[in-house]
DNA sequence: ATCAATTTTGGAGTCACTTAAAAATTGCGT
DNA sequence: ACGCAATTTTTAAGTGACTCCAAAATTGAT
């Protein structure tokens, strides 16, 4: 059954009003913007934005569920003898690579993280949508390994990974919008990936173990470069 | 300096706000409590409210600051000999053993985490609350090894070990949640944690790795109980 | 062209939260 | 005991996100 016409206006509906919010958002900040002004723009009443959209904050993050249908494809696409970290630090790698988008790494991506740090629900939407991904984590690990529903391992090796992609994107925007030039810092990145995922794959060891006699901290080779 | 009538007033009033707000809280749901209720059960006008929480979440969360100020304290006061992992997993079975409340393992937090799951503003909240524990463990331990502020290393160990925190308290919510005896649950987590605590300093390995002939998904031993 | 289903809109209301200024309370010096 | 200055509380008015409901407009099929 194909897209009537019904169906073709409402997905451009949605889309124009999305687009329309997004632009002025990156242009006048998050907060600066009301809900009222996004409907005005978009020719529209605020009842039907709301009809299009649960919440403000979903206005900024329409294209979401790319980001969190992302573990499953990676887990499932995993290649033959490759495990779950191969496969993740693989993927990463090939978004470095390309430039796509889909790990918040990306030029132009600093206006963007700018706009959500300076809006504290926006912020916190952002971590809520981080959690939503090392939950899919999770249960594609799961399916994956065929674990028993209440299984913890897939969901440390989740929460592992997620932890190591959340903190590689984080370092990038900071370092982004400190201004530092995109090739250096991607660059930059690519070796911290590097350390991330050996450390995700052997552990973090004795890290910081307090030496017994001077009480002077002991940085073991294991983890540290 | 002591502390004067006025100062002693003030915090009075500010803990009664508190007090009064979480038992309602607890007995009707968050949600279903408005601040106005808040204001006229503790006999002080609404602004008077928000003079001393800047958000109606924040008077949920009053004890809050103990559980950011945890990371530091246990990093700080790791024995000798002890890495920082070892001395997170000691604390960790040390309040498992007293009951104590900082993980959120504890008789009668169940109520406590049914009203979070409720409320969506409230669970996101929480989350923010993890993020910033999560900043805490980095920066502690960044001081602990006297790390470069621009150093990975602390906060992809940060990150790892808040996870495995976050994941214990989870699992322990839910299996509380669903009715579980409490010392069945607490045997329960303290073979979780030592599994968890394990995969933490010797990593995740090849879990999940796909065989290259079959396509079936080999288990190792490595992580796996 | 007509009718039923769907989409959009208008209007009224709730609630969290802000701002500014008046009013009440308190600490302190005399 | 009294009055003054600082502090705290309240009052009042408003903003903005979001909900609910019913009326109006649009659309697809007949």
């Amino acid at each position: 059954m194909e897209e009537g016409l019904r169906e073709r206006k409402k997905r451009e509906t949605r889309q124009r009003i999305a687009d329309i919010a997004m632009g002025l958002f990156l242009q006048r900040g998050f907060d600066n913007v009301t809900v009222a002004e996004v409907a005005r723009a978009a020719d529209v009443s605020v009842n039907t934005v709301f009809n299009y959209f649960q919440t403000k904050e979903d206005l900024f993050l329409d294209r979401s569920d790319e980001v969190e249908s992302l573990p499953r494809r990676v887990i499932e696409e995993r290649r033959p003898g490759e495990s779950a970290v191969q496969a993740v630090r693989r993927d990463f790698f090939d978004a470095l690579d390309t430039g796509d988008w889909r790990y918040g790494i990306h030029e132009g991506s600093d206006l963007f993280a700018r706009r959500v740090r300076e809006s504290q629900s926006l912020s916190a939407r952002l971590t809520v949508l981080d959690y939503n991904r090392e939950e899919q984590f999770a249960r594609a690990l799961a399916d994956a390994v065929d674990a028993d529903p209440d299984d913890l391992t897939p969901w440390l090796v989740a929460a592992q990974m997620n932890s190591v992609l959340r903190t590689l994107t984080r370092r990038f925007t900071i370092r982004r919008m400190a201004g530092e030039d995109m090739d250096r810092v991607v660059e930059g990145i690519r070796l911290d990936a590097t350390l991330a995922f050996d450390q995700l794959e052997y552990g973090v060891g004795d890290y910081a173990r307090r030496q017994a006699d001077t009480g002077t901290p002991v940085v073991t080779d294991r983890v540290q470069t």
